[in-house]
DNA sequence: AAGATCACCAACCGCACCTCC
DNA sequence: GGGAGGTGCGGTTGGTGATCT
């Protein structure tokens, strides 16, 4: 399989950093003529380059709206965000983010962002937390945050509007319960840090949440499907654990309600111990490669390490999806707020 | 002040896959 | 079906400026 290289002889041509000359005469050379094929493009412009190389200072260095300069932090959490999606697919990355190449932002994964996530105790290849001990002390500090807390404690309000009482059977709105997803998940990593003893119990006071009370029970039924299962659960970042993950929505469901802005469930006899349930969300990133099918074909789709796409028209599509709902104009400034 | 080390990033390389003829 | 050209990607290199000792 393979090809050979696009430049069989590189002895003679001049190789590392573009001179200004350089880049006008390809600049100009396309500006004029297009660049059609690569590789008589370079002794057409007069240029002792391999082809190769005057494709990848173009697309990477001088083609029109290239955006140069600092990433914006909204950048940078979309670039998370849809990491956490597509994997390393830095092109798909890169279509969401104008003006920004795959190369600039794969640099920016590897010198930056990796290094962010990994200090914020999430793995970056998993965006699953690392599960070491000084991570969970760090999510004390984490909980100590205001931003945090005024969400959890909207979490954890069983009156007035706030998003459970909106899962409930208000028409949660399918990036909520994302959201929902996240800070679940927290308190599953703390509540995993002080197992009790009696599961059947209320659930665990987590006393460290200053004047947040203890869970209350509407709390369990969202975090799993049953009682048995939530200290048992391994954490992760922005999925349910795996006995949460039984019954997604279909696809075509998910990416209707979201391109629609409509509740996932349009069941009328509502039961509210498991209304979620029925609306749960397939985890952002799979806690478990084996456990559940229908993620590990989403990832096998979206994370595929050899660089080969083997996406079908059908993955596109619900990966489109994924990417409609990470993307800023449903996120809001959550994640901004929350990745702080 | 000067050398060593680190961090960043543009650019390169090789491979696999895709598209077109 | 097969080859050529183009593209995407992971991994890596090397130059340069910043920081440390």
């Amino acid at each position: 399989m393979g090809r050979a290289p696009c430049c069989e002889d590189t002895s003679g041509l001049k190789k590392g950093p573009w001179t200004p000359e350089e880049d006008e005469k390809l600049t100009s050379y396309i500006q004029n003529h297009g660049h059609g094929s690569w590789r008589p493009l370079p002794k057409a412009a007069g240029l002792n380059r391999c082809g190769k190389s005057c494709r990848l200072r173009w697309t990477n260095y001088l083609r029109p709206n290239i955006k140069r300069g600092r990433f914006t932090e909204e950048e940078e959490d979309l670039i998370i965000k849809l990491h956490s999606v597509l994997g390393n697919k830095w092109s798909r990355i890169a279509a969401h983010l104008p003006g920004r190449t795959d190369n600039e932002i794969k640099n920016y994964w590897n010198t930056h962002l990796r290094k962010k996530l990994l200090q914020m105790g999430i793995d970056p290849i998993t965006h699953k937390p690392r599960t070491e001990l000084n991570f969970l002390a760090n999510l004390t500090q984490l909980l100590s945050n205001p931003i945090t807390t005024n969400l959890a404690a909207n979490l954890m309000n069983p009156n007035g509007n706030n998003i459970i009482n909106n899962a409930l059977g208000l028409q949660p709105n399918i990036a909520e319960l994302a959201r929902l997803q996240v800070l679940q998940n927290i308190y599953q990593i703390l509540n995993s840090s002080n197992p009790l003893p009696n599961i059947d119990q209320p659930a665990a006071p987590l006393s460290y949440l200053n004047g947040l009370g203890s869970l209350n029970p509407s709390y369990h039924d969202i975090g799993s499907s049953s009682h048995q299962g939530l200290y048992s659960q391994v954490p992760n970042y922005v999925g349910f654990s795996q006995d949460m993950s039984a019954s997604w929505p279909s696809m075509e469901e998910l990416e209707v309600n979201n391109c629609n802005n409509k509740s996932l469930s349009t069941t009328s006899s509502y039961d509210n111990d498991h209304a979620l349930d029925e609306n749960r969300l397939p985890p952002l990133v799979s806690s478990s490669r084996e456990a559940n099918s229908s993620i590990n074909h989403i990832e096998s789709t979206t994370t595929s390490s050899n660089g080969g796409s083997t996406l079908t028209p059908s993955d596109d599509h619900f990966l489109e999806g994924w990417e409609n709902l990470l993307d800023n104009r449903n996120g809001g400034s959550f994640w901004k707020d929350f990745i702080k």
